[in-house]
RNA sequence: GGCGCGGUAGCUCAGCUGGUUAGAGCGCUCGACUCAUAAUCGAGAGGUCGGGAGUUCAAGUCUCCCCCACGCCA
């Protein structure tokens, strides 16, 4: 048995994510999650909220409550979603934890005794009205290239000039529009990535079986220019974890806090550590998942997540475990994605447009969502989300293929022999040609599932339902009942098991129509198969079942038509 | 501008270290079946693999140049 711990990048607590994150990151890592547990493997799922920053301070401020109250009810709504897409994580933890709080001083103690961190003094805007430091983008003014009026600090969004806030004409806060702003001094708290450079490089290189996405970004990252620079991990701000060198002061930090992207993927490690409190388990559970010396040297560390995210997953989180010098599992495998488009353009959440996870639940049920997001997911490129093709894939697959596979061979068995598995006849040379290629493709389904290769894994799972369709067809059973009615009776029988055999397999992908096949069925038993033969013959003769309710509505040309019109533009 | 990732059938995409007539699903055409959610099954049409040059006995698959789309730029 092996020890499956899983993480899936942690979601931005301001607002509510959209289906291209969703497919990013989560999706993908429950699906693997599932498959593991299924396969009977250890496996512990962890996703979080991150919290802090600029973004959730002004998205408090905007919704009129204390960052506290917003980041908690966010949460809360967040892990709601997550719950409605069957997302199955073993906890959904938060960054502001105190576990993160404690583990996040704790790294930065330990860096600073390695000689890890810098500090370094920089000039930043300071706005007198708003009683803090700006983020450079966070100051508007007019470009001095182009002279456009609404600037960023960072850069111009309409020469894309690359700015320095002080290089604006006429500067203001994007915050209040106050223009009362001055710049000071102020110290700051750098990890010294740049030391550690080769290790890293090294690192990289020897993961040889990684995604070239993922390696490639974290080459860039290492190679391009003057090569990985050193990253300031504190800001001046209220909400976050205050800066201490672990659990002392840190003279000359006070009233500072650490920069979101530094605390964020030690939230991965604290929430194993709520995890073990939220469920009254004791420290040493969480730890033998995460420290090498205490048991996790036999866990394999899979991470998933957005080619944004693999930055500080290839190198600054790495650059903090390594640099701490102590004994933290390091990630085993770095699966990233591309993006998800929507209709010709991107999902944006600052632009609200798309389908968000939210409204993506009032309209459809989440299996239909799990099934084509996966089957569609952006693994080697940029995929493309458009009505017509959600619409067709989701009817084709899921109502067409398996939903009316089910329905067939249910309302047949009804019809002419009862709902109970029928007795009699024996299999013959075409069950065994079906067996034999059931065998072949479980074996790839496997294969590719365990390599997280998802479309491919999806392609296999759906030729997996519709051999059952060829089967009935090749032997039609209809027919055969009018001559040798003990002959269709077999057939019909191993049309029943293939049900429960589909419900096992198509758990990972859809495990809601995955319970249903398997209540109608009447049945617990969700082994894994091995030997096809015997998962086909698990339903005995004389087994009572129910004809279920149709799996999967289609979605009509009229609902199609609907939803277009009503995400053509942006949420509010 | 630099860098990154792509440009393969009408659509969405596969094609590992170069090697027989370039693949899948959808869509389309034709046929079969009638148990089923007007579902299913079979057959077929459809591509000079962005353009050009080169390496090679052999290139979608390697090299160079160009064009196009997208993304990132601490």
């Amino acid at each position: 048995m092996t020890r499956h711990l899983i993480t899936s990048a942690i979601p931005y607590i301001n607002g509510i994510k959209h289906l291209g994150n969703l497919v990013g990151s989560q999706l993908p890592a429950d699906l693997f999650a599932r498959y593991q547990r299924a396969r009977g493997n250890e496996v512990l799922f962890l996703c979080a909220t991150d919290e802090h920053g600029t973004p959730a301070e002004l998205a408090a401020a905007k919704a009129g409550k204390p960052v506290e109250d917003y980041c908690r009810e966010m949460h809360e709504v967040q892990a709601r979603i997550a719950e409605g897409f069957r997302l199955s994580f073993d906890h959904f933890g938060r960054s502001s934890s105190p576990q993160n709080h404690r583990l996040t001083q704790h790294f930065a103690g330990r860096l600073a005794d390695a000689g890890l961190i810098s500090e370094v003094s920089e000039k930043q805007v300071y706005s007198n009205a708003d009683g803090r430091f700006l983020p450079d983008r966070y100051i508007e003014g007019t470009c001095p290239n182009c002279g456009y009026d609404k600037a960023r600090g960072d850069q111009c969004e309409n020469c894309t000039k690359q700015l320095d806030p002080t290089d604006l004409i006429d500067p203001r806060s994007a915050i209040s529009g106050s223009t009362d702003l001055e710049v000071r001094e102020t110290k700051h708290l750098f990890l010294r990535q740049s030391q550690m450079r080769d290790q890293l490089d090294e690192w990289i290189n020897s993961k040889t079986d990684w995604p070239v996405l993922t390696t490639s970004i974290a080459r860039k990252w290492l190679h391009d220019g003057d090569g990985l620079q050193d990253r300031g991990i504190t800001r001046d701000l209220d909400w976050g974890i205050p800066v201490k060198k672990g659990e002392e002061d840190w003279p000359g930090m006070e009233g500072k806090v650490f920069y979101v992207w530094f605390d964020a993927p030690i939230e991965y490690i604290a929430c194993a550590a709520e995890w073990t409190e939220a469920t009254g388990r004791d420290d040493a559970e969480w730890e033998r998942w995460w420290r090498t010396d205490k048991g996790a040297d036999d866990v394999r560390y899979t991470q998933f997540m957005g080619k944004d995210n693999v930055p500080f997953h290839t190198l600054s989180f790495p650059a903090t475990i390594i640099g701490s010098g102590e004994p933290w599992k390091l990630v085993d495998y770095i699966k990233s994605f591309n993006y998800l488009n929507y209709d010709g353009g991107q999902f944006s959440t600052s632009q609200g447009r798309g389908v968000f996870m939210d409204q993506a639940l009032e309209i459809l049920p989440a299996d239909y969502w799990r099934w084509w997001l996966l089957s569609n997911c952006p693994e080697s490129s940029d995929s493309e989300f458009t009505w017509e093709n959600f619409q067709s894939g989701v009817n084709k697959d899921l109502a067409d293929v398996l939903g009316n596979f089910v329905s067939r061979i249910t309302k047949f068995c009804r019809s002419k022999f009862g709902e109970a598995v029928p007795a009699g006849g024996d299999m013959g040379a075409e069950e065994q040609a079906l067996i034999d290629e059931l065998s072949r493709r479980l074996e790839a389904y496997d294969r590719s599932m365990e390599r997280m290769e998802v479309r491919k894994s999806a392609q296999e799972l759906r030729a997996i339902w519709a051999a059952g369709n060829e089967y009935l067809q090749s032997v039609a059973p209809w027919s055969t009942f009018k001559e040798d009615p003990e002959k269709a009776a077999m057939q019909v029988r191993l049309g029943l098991n293939l049900i429960r055999f589909y419900a096992v397999l198509s758990a990972p992908f859809i495990p809601d129509a995955s319970g249903r096949m398997l209540s109608a069925m009447n049945t617990l038993d969700t082994e894994w198969p091995s030997d096809v033969t015997a998962a086909l013959t698990a339903l005995p003769a004389g087994h009572a079942f129910t004809v279920p309710d149709v799996l999967f509505a289609k979605i009509t040309d009229e609902q199609r038509e609907d939803w277009q019109a009503r995400f053509a533009g942006t949420r509010d």
